[in-house]
DNA sequence: CTCCCAAACTACACCGCGTCGTAGAGGACG
DNA sequence: CGTCCTCTACGACGCGGTGTAGTTTGGGAG
C-alpha cells in the first residue's frame, strides 16, 4: 500500500517545478533522472527570470510534503519526483471524492463521464478491463 | 490562468455550509428547499457555536464563487445550491485532470482504478453503461 | 588561506478562509 | 411616533500557504 496520506495542493510554480522534474525523469529513461536545484533553475532561462533560491525554496517545501524525494549528488541534492504526474493526478482526484463525502458515488462518477471526450471513455474502459483481468485471473507470465 | 469556469476549491466551513443547503435541498424534494442565512445558523446551534455573520460571510463567498445562487424571501435571501454535491465533485475531479496535464490519461485512470473498491467499480460501469447507452449526444466543444 | 557554490535559515507580501463586529434599513408594535 | 428586532452590507483581523527573495554558513577547489 503506498502512502494513504492525502495528496497536498501544488500551487502554480511548484507545479511547474514538478513539471520540470517529471520531464527530467521520462528525458532520462525509466531509470529516473531527477535534477538539482541549479538544472531547475537553468531551465527557467530565457523562459523566466526567477531567483536561483526561489527554486531551492520551493523544492525544499516539496521535499517536505513529500511530493519529491531527494539524494546527495556531491555537494549538491538531486530531487526526484516521488510519484508520476499520473498517480498523483489520481490521487487528489480521488481525494475530493473522498472529501466530498460523496454518498451516490454512481452519480458523481457519471457526471464526472458526462464531460468526457470519447477517447476518454476508451481509456477508462482499457484502464477498467486490465483492473479486471488483474483481479480476475492472480498470477500471469 | 484562463480557468475561471472550473470549480474553486472550497473550505471547511464552506463544505460544511453546502452540506446544510444540500440537506436542505433533499428533504424539501427535488428542485426546491434551499435555506436562509438564520435556517443554516440554527442548523449548527448545538452542534457548534459559531456567529450568525459567520454563515453570512461564507454564504455571501460562496455566492460570489457561483456556487450558491440566492432569492428574495421577504427581507432575507434565500440560498440554494447551484449544484449537486455530486455534479460540483465530478466537476472538481475533471479540473484536477486539466489542470495537471496529464498526457496519459489511461494511465492516470488506472492508478485511479487502482485505489477503489469493488463497489466503486460496479458504480463506475454502471455510469459508463449509462453513457453508452444514451450514446449519440456528446457535449463540450 | 581565499573564493565560490550550494545549502540553510529568515523574511515579507499577498491571498484565501474562518471568524466576527459594527453600521444601517425597514418592519412590527405599543 | 419611537423603540426594538432582524437582516443585510461592508470591513477587519489572524493564520496558513505560496511566490519571491536576501543573508548567513559551511565545505571544496585553488
Amino acid at each position: 500500500m503506498p502512502h494513504s496520506t492525502s495528496a497536498p495542493r501544488l500551487g502554480d510554480l511548484e507545479r511547474v517545478v514538478m513539471e520540470h522534474l517529471w520531464e527530467a525523469a521520462t528525458a532520462a529513461g525509466a531509470g529516473f533522472g531527477g535534477a538539482t536545484v541549479r538544472e531547475v533553475h537553468d531551465r527557467f532561462s530565457g523562459e523566466r527570470e526567477i531567483a536561483y533560491t526561489t527554486i531551492m525554496t520551493v523544492l525544499d517545501r516539496l521535499a517536505k510534503k513529500d511530493l519529491v524525494t531527494r539524494e546527495r549528488d556531491g555537494r549538491a541534492w538531486r530531487y526526484f519526483p516521488a510519484d508520476t504526474r499520473e498517480a498523483l493526478t489520481a490521487q487528489t482526484m480521488r481525494r475530493t471524492l473522498d472529501d466530498m463525502e460523496v454518498t451516490d458515488r454512481r452519480a458523481a462518477l457519471l457526471h464526472f463521464l458526462d464531460g468526457a471526450t470519447s477517447d476518454e471513455l476508451d481509456d477508462l474502459k482499457a484502464a477498467l478491463a486490465e483492473i479486471e483481468s488483474r483481479a480476475g485471473s492472480r498470477r500471469r507470465p
